[in-house]
DNA sequence: CTACCTGCAAAAGGTTTGCATAGCC
DNA sequence: GGCTATGCAAACCTTTTGCAGGTAG
């Protein structure tokens, strides 16, 4: 992967912005300082970041995607009040992926998990 | 909700296959028997059963929303070969949700789990 | 009769892609 | 110089929606 300055600008973003952001965030957030870059760009890269291990990619159902810098397990939730995507410190479940694999003997790679509720912030009001 | 035909075609579309149809999937079916049907009024009809409770909607990451006519509690496992969902036979896991809830403050009204892996039929090529 | 439903087609996200040009190595 | 990346815009896919006419109760 050869250098190119909005990789590094791509990359920084999702560095810096423990949001989760999405690819518009990205774009939008870049825009200010970079009116020329392309929202094509933003996805290629995030897409070649993803790729090559250097952020995450979170699928969100009924949502766009987002990005995460943080490489080590854990989980995400959903605010369904306000949006936002919080981290869940909780160890990858292995278990689950064994025990489904013994019951129904598919070959189990991995799996997607998010949690639905509502966050600190807004269950306070 | 009043009487319609074309609801009840798309919910015995719905029932009659197990293979967690897509919105397209029962409106192609349809099709044949029924060439006006529309793909809006399949998509509308779709919706409002899963409101109504008749039917789950099932969110896939980075695919078309699949529709499953049983309404117990249960997972489902994508085969990324060749890309059908099937049934895994699992409770629902409310301790993690009580966990979640214990551990993070946050409200949780429940999660999406999809399982990735290979499925039998695939895995023996 | 009236509220709800349909078909059709357009629009609305979100994401990818083709093409000509520009930039890294 | 060659290969990869960019900007721009168009295309794509899935899902929703506005509208005018149709149908159940």
């Amino acid at each position: 992967m050869k250098y190119s300055k909005q990789r590094e600008l791509v990359l920084n973003t999702v560095m810096e912005n423990p949001v989760h952001p999405t690819a518009d965030f990205v774009y939008s957030h870049l825009r200010n300082a970079n009116p020329n870059i392309s929202l094509g760009t933003v996805y290629r890269n995030l897409n070649l970041l993803v790729e090559h291990g250097f952020i995450h990619k979170i699928a969100i159902p009924n949502g766009s995607d987002r990005f995460d810098f943080r490489l080590d397990e854990h989980y995400h939730m959903i605010c369904n009040s306000c949006g936002e995507v919080f981290d869940v410190e909780l160890n990858r479940l292995k278990e689950l992926d064994t025990e489904i694999e013994k019951s129904t003997g598919f070959i189990v790679t991995g799996h997607d998990l998010i949690i639905n509720g509502v966050c600190n912030n807004c269950k306070n009001k």
